[in-house]
DNA sequence: TCCCTTAGTATCTTTTTGGGTAGTACCTTA
DNA sequence: TAAGGTACTACCCAAAAAGATACTAAGGGA
């Protein structure tokens, strides 16, 4: 994605020669689109910025968040932990007590967050629904 | 959203001033949310890229985008014109002719798309569902 | 007649996502 | 006993999203 489609390839090929380096395609996802899939969970980016400042557990990310359920909560850390974004650290003990944190890769998305954040305030008109 | 929530207000207040301005919280939705809203349709991200070299037709857009349907692709367009991403410029004729092409907000994406797509590529081993 | 071109629309089905709700285990305190 | 704390799990359902398929209108050509 961003790489040339297949009409694309034939006629574009000055517009990005590096897009045109024999990288495997992996299956039918773009880049883009893994990034899409990191972040773009219902609750996702409101957990990554939760833990931007640092450590977190789980009933303080409960209780940032509104109305997030500990069901999706739940969810969606695993699902982030299963990524490679954050680290989920479980103390041996009772009551249990779970850390998370972001990775490097998690921290990473950082700048693409903020440019995402101007963009989104800049165009605070566009006729989105706003659920 | 990358403004605080309800438990880093109190406890944030040096973390970044800009944030705490009396701005009006626009409902529940964050900008970076928007930015989401924008570009997350199943098949948007795909359709922008198609777009950046310039205008489009009906015809070439479904040609170009491996597996999309003319339902599929006709949904998305009337979504991002309406989010005014793109401008669908109609030719009174028969044949139908439409053209598609980028809006200034649209365009404004290509930074954010080109930093998913870097990170996306960096992290090409993230245990992602390849779909 | 059939097929092609253009850019859709209508209807139905399937898949995915998100949420609701009740429960778990262990501890402490009133 | 009940209520609180911790961080989950299991099961079910509704809604949303995506896809499948057939069709539309007007023109042209074999």
């Amino acid at each position: 994605m961003l790489e040339p489609t297949k009409a694309s390839l034939s006629e574009s090929k000055a517009l990005n020669p590096s897009s045109l380096s024999p990288l495997p395609q992996t299956k039918s996802t773009c880049p883009v689109e893994t990034t899409l899939k990191a972040i773009g969970g219902r609750w996702k980016v409101l957990i990554l910025r939760e833990l931007f400042p640092g450590v977190k557990r789980f009933g303080e990310l409960h209780r940032s968040i509104q109305g997030i359920t500990q069901k999706m909560l739940t969810q969606q850390l695993r699902e982030m932990e299963q990524d490679g974004l954050i680290h989920r650290h479980v103390y041996p003990q009772i009551p249990p007590k779970v850390e998370y944190s972001l990775t490097e890769k998690g921290e990473s998305l950082k700048p693409i967050l903020l440019s995402m954040h101007a963009w989104g305030e800049q165009f605070v008109d566009l006729p989105l629904e706003t659920d």
